[in-house]
Parts: C-alpha cells; structure tokens; sequence
DNA sequence: TTTTTTGCAAAACCTTTGCAGTTGG
DNA sequence: CCAACTGCAAAGGTTTTGCAAAAAA
C-alpha cells in the first residue's frame, strides 16, 4: 500500500460527532470503536496502535488486531490519517487534529508541527522545481535542526 | 534508530574500488561481502536486502541476516546509504550512486530522483521557514505528481 | 435477523540477535 | 593463529488475516 487514496477529511470537534460521522458511513459504533474514538480524543499527539489500545479502556484495552482494523475503516472514512515520523511504528490521529506537516530532526529527533504557512513556501518551491502538489503530512521534512547543525560544524 | 550518524560517503566507481575501500577500513573482503558489493554494483536503482540477497551470488543468494549486517557495516563506513521511499522495506545503494533526493507520488507510486539544483530551492525555503537544513535522500518529498493533480480536479 | 465487528490465534513481514563453526588476513 | 565473518535458527516488533462467536442495527 504505497499509494493512498485518502478520503475527504471529516473533522469531528468531540467524540459524539465523530459518532455520528462514523454512523453516517454505514459503520456501526461498537463499544472497542467508541473507545478507540475517545483515546484519540484523549491523545495529545499523533500516537502509536499500541498507545491507543492501552489507553482505550484502561485496563481492558482492546485487541491489536481490532485497532488496526478500526484505524483502517476510520481512516477510509477520513476521520483519521496516519503519519510516519521516523522507523519506528505508524502514528494515527484524527484528521482534524493533524497538523500540516511536520519536520523532525535526523539528529536529536526533535519533531516540530508546521503551520500551513510555513508550509507554503516549501510547497510552492516543490511545485515549482518538480510539479507536484507536496504535502508533509504524512512524511515529514526530515533535517538537521538549527542546534543540531551548529553541532556539526 | 530515528537518528542517523552518517559517515562521511566514500565514492566508489566499481567492484575493485569497493573492495580497496572496505580493506583499508579494517574490514575484511569475504565471499558473501564481495557478492554484496557486485549486487549492489549490478542494481539499477535501490533495492531492498532481498532482492540484493537474490541478486547475489545467484541461486547462491546468501542468508538475509549477513546481507543485513553487511549492509549496516558497509553504511556505517560510508560506502552504502539506505532510503524509504514507501511503506515497504528500506532500499540499499551504494553512497555514490543515490540521488541527493527523491521524489515520489502519493498516488500512482512513480518516483523520481531529483537533482541538487533542483533541490536547493526547496531546502532553502526549508531553512527560511524552519531553520532546519533538509535532506530529502532518507525520507522523499511526497505529493500528487502532475498527472495525478489533474486527475483529482 | 442479518451483517458488521470482535477476540483470539496464527501468520506475514522485515529486521535483529545469539551462537558455534568457518574463513580471511 | 585470531579476530572477523558466516549460516542457521530463533526471536523481535509491527501489522495482517482467518475464523467462529458476539453484538449492533
């Protein structure tokens, strides 16, 4: 799955609204659903399937399997986007609550969100040199952050 | 290992040259290794552990757990870099024969090399909206390529 | 009741690690 | 000869899949 086919983004302001979205695509709202719905309202940041499972239901939390499974669906529906930052494991987050894009750095890992101004320069000088319409929402800008690159000197 | 400490890129133009470049870093040259480095010689873009492993020695392929760790120690002296390109497995090349970026289509999966040049302008908008000093040759620049920005309107 | 969804178990996939034997220098 | 390297086997971490049981609508 190289190529995604991203869906309209839904932005959803509180857990019941994405409830209701969720409904409105035919999905129904199984109670490990509603859960997963509420850890990511909890989450403050994108967050791994495992924190999410964790965190939905405290103790009970669902199976792997069932997240993985949920953040698909919702994700086909455009209620939640994926990111990866760096190797390690997929982030999920509710597509409203996504930034941008993101920028991390190679060295200290440090990750910051960009704002869709900052963006557009990097966007604009993208289209210009290659013709595509870039994002960095899904992979980030990845550098040397300006402490990190005295570093290096 | 979200970060990466690279050494400095040893340009190599062919097998013996390779082979002379390993040895004076104090690793050994053995069968497997030289299979490796005529693999990588012989591909022509970067390919995963796999299809090195395949392409090496032929039926002979070596175990994957030695092209792995051929592959970590040849990059850790400079000789080899890897890149993500997509959801897959990571792509191995020689340090010498990558591009200084890439560029890859959210859609139709096409991915292009892009040239220094081109990349400039990119990286110092980057570095004027950010600070940071961007490399696009670990993690590519996403986006719709033109065809498929058409497609989407 | 009917279709979706779940949990569990198992597997797939990519990569790393431990170890005992082999090989390069 | 000795350190570096190998193959094999096993495990690790993340994600997917098959299936019968449970639950939503």
């Amino acid at each position: 799955m190289t190529a995604s086919h991203p869906a309209p983004t839904i932005i959803a302001r509180n857990v019941d609204e994405a409830v209701a979205a969720v409904r409105e695509r035919g999905l129904r709202v199984s109670s490990a659903r509603r859960l997963l719905l509420e850890a990511l309202f909890a989450a403050d940041g994108p967050s791994t399937a495992d924190e999410l499972a964790a965190s939905a239901g405290g103790q009970t939390a669902s199976d792997p399997a069932s997240v993985y499974r949920n953040l698909e669906r919702l994700e086909a529906i455009g209620l939640v986007r994926h990111v990866h930052l760096g190797h390690g494991p997929g982030l999920y987050a509710l597509a409203g609550s996504l930034a941008d894009g993101y920028v991390v750095c190679d060295a200290c890992g440090k990750r910051q969100a960009a704002t869709s101004e900052q963006l557009e320069r990097v966007r604009s000088a993208v289209r210009a040199e290659f013709g595509f319409e870039s994002a960095f929402s899904h992979f980030p800008i990845v550098g040397l952050c300006p402490e990190c690159t005295k570093g290096k000197l």
